[in-house]
DNA sequence: GAAGAAGATACAAACGTTTGCATTACGTTA
DNA sequence: TAACGTAATGCAAACGTTTGTATCTTCTTC
């Protein structure tokens, strides 16, 4: 037998001030502590309040003061352990200044993405954080009209918090050179503005140890961790195979490593591979991987409090990231002379 | 909270409307494409909406009509792809409804869980999507007064969408009795409704072989990856070493199969290593786990749909998901007698 | 005990939509 | 051409808060 339950109307503050015999005013005075009210008036209406199951409607309530404490977060793929970090940094640094988050998440689909923006701006959210972002720049321009929107990892756009995208990358493909590997392939993600630096950072890697760079060892993963079957298939099928691979992301490190297994090589003693990112698990594969170490926590709790001051027209600069660095585990091998 | 400079008046109906020469009434009607319009005057509105960049206010048109076309998403943990998928399934679902969904995390903390529940009351969602909650069966009980809620994974509560506990940890456990373990680890994880029939099971299948189930074979994880560790230590210190492990989830296995690894032991050669979920990485795993296979996303599915006839006060019976099949892929051993 | 200052509360307008009902405009039929 | 039906639009109230200002108490102070 379903109820109508959830039908029955709400208490308003109106019900409690008739309740209390008081002005609705009184009442959300009252409800937010104000010293303009006595204390007695003040304990009775709080506790009729509670009594009564007192429920704020925050749609009133955005509607007169058009702000609504929430903050935006669009992301592009909520299964990357990656992004659920960010989060984590994001809801920690957002709860100090009692604002609440929430997440919608595209997959990466662009028509999503703006969806997404186009629904927080609806709802008249204090602040977005949007995180790697396909949109491009002029889209942007009229959005930050109507709401302040901090990027993450979008070195590219006016606001946003990000770090050194290339020194981390140069830094492990520099250490695959000293440990003696001559042939490393690339493994680049889907295209975005995001992968010129990775790829300039190995480029330049190989440069510095007078490598010339070979685009056959450069290959592009469209996301999905069975793609990364066909990334190995194509790897092996190399006359001059690579004895070394950078991966896109850690989720690509691992689909390539058990590709590889499945082929018969064995990670790292007949191939090496490097991961980006360094999410939780990364350290828990086998072999455990090696990686650049992306601070996507501080990136969470930074973006928040560059929007904290965006909100408040102050000179908000960019904060400074302190450098992604390289966690080097058990997945590269030296390789003997 | 000062106000600021992007705060610029955004444009309203009556804009539009005074734009068009038109009553604000009629422009509402153009934009939701009432046949009550002319077809010249709708188009005309509508372009000077677009054009003027008008952006509906959610607040304003909540409060007249208390509906928001949110469904409200509470999952104790973003970082486990499990949740990931279902909420992939909820989303797919809701879009055919025209109803988008916004997710909140709690990191597994009753507060939290609570804070979420509360706010997106106040949001007045449309409907709310708890995924395996800590709360009690009472602090519901008060909630579904105001907003019609659907359970994940909580068999002992009213309104649920669940799949057979029970079923797939008996085949696994089944599984690895049949190919000759004898000594049978469970490792269970934080208390909750959840875990009593997966112990039960595991309970069963022993005793349907004849075995004597043996208390120091079950083992308590935290939930942190960190903890397989300890698990492990534990394990392996027992007078007679289990010769497999069912793990809470997928990710407690990876846990432990790396730190099983790391003290010198392979799975599955010296341990067999059984998982629960069939996360993404399950596959990629090295070996490839075992596993049962949950099918989050289908209950994803399940659950708008159970949401959307409890909103109509349809007589909404739970809804039946396919029971959960195991894989067997690479982490189970078979045992010479 | 009266004037004035706080202190406490009430009043009323506003926020931007939606929607039932009233009104006007237009074309059709007798 | 008057009467009528229908199509198109306008009017106004309502949703539940918040907040500036006005009003009413109560206490000081001389």
């Amino acid at each position: 037998m379903a109820e109508t339950g959830w039908k029955r109307r709400r208490v308003t503050i109106k019900d409690i001030a008739a309740a209390a015999e008081v002005d609705p005013s009184t009442v959300t005075r009252a409800l937010q502590n104000s010293p303009r009210v006595r204390t007695a008036t003040l304990e009775k209406i709080q506790r009729l309040a509670r009594e009564m199951g007192y429920v704020p409607n925050m749609a009133a309530r955005t509607l007169v003061t058009s702000r609504s404490s929430i903050i935006g977060l669009v992301l592009p793929d909520m299964t990357n352990p990656f992004f659920a970090e960010l989060a984590r940094g994001i809801e920690e640094e957002a709860s100090k200044h009692s604002l609440r988050v929430l997440t919608r998440n595209t997959d990466g689909v662009e028509a999503a993405e703006r969806d997404a923006i186009g629904f927080f701006a609806e709802l008249k959210v204090d602040g977005l954080v949007i995180a790697m972002s396909r949109s491009t720049t002029e889209y942007f321009k009229t959005l930050e009209a109507s709401v302040p929107v901090v990027h993450v990892n979008r070195d590219d756009l006016p606001h946003h918090v990000s770090c050194d995208r290339y020194a981390g990358s140069r830094q492990i493909v520099d250490h695959m050179l000293q440990v003696g590997h001559r042939r490393i392939a690339l493994v680049t993600g889907p295209a975005g503005p995001a992968q010129q630096p990775k790829r300039t950072a190995y480029v330049d890697a190989l440069d510095a140890h007078g490598i010339e760079y070979n685009p056959n060892y450069i290959f592009t993963f469209n996301g999905e961790l069975q793609d990364t079957r066909r990334v190995v298939d194509e790897l092996l099928a190399l006359e001059h195979r690579p004895t070394a691979v950078f991966a896109w992301n850690d989720l690509c490190a691992l689909g390539l490593i058990r590709h590889l297994s499945l082929r018969g090589l064995r990670v790292p003693d007949d191939i090496s591979v490097a991961g980006h990112d360094d999410i939780a698990i990364a350290r828990f594969m086998d072999p455990p991987l090696s990686t650049v170490h992306w601070p996507m926590y501080e990136l969470g709790q930074e973006s928040i409090r560059y929007l904290y001051q965006l909100r408040q027209n102050l000179p908000a600069q960019a904060p400074t990231i302190p450098s992604p660095t390289v966690r080097l585990r058990g997945s590269i091998s030296t390789l003997d002379p």
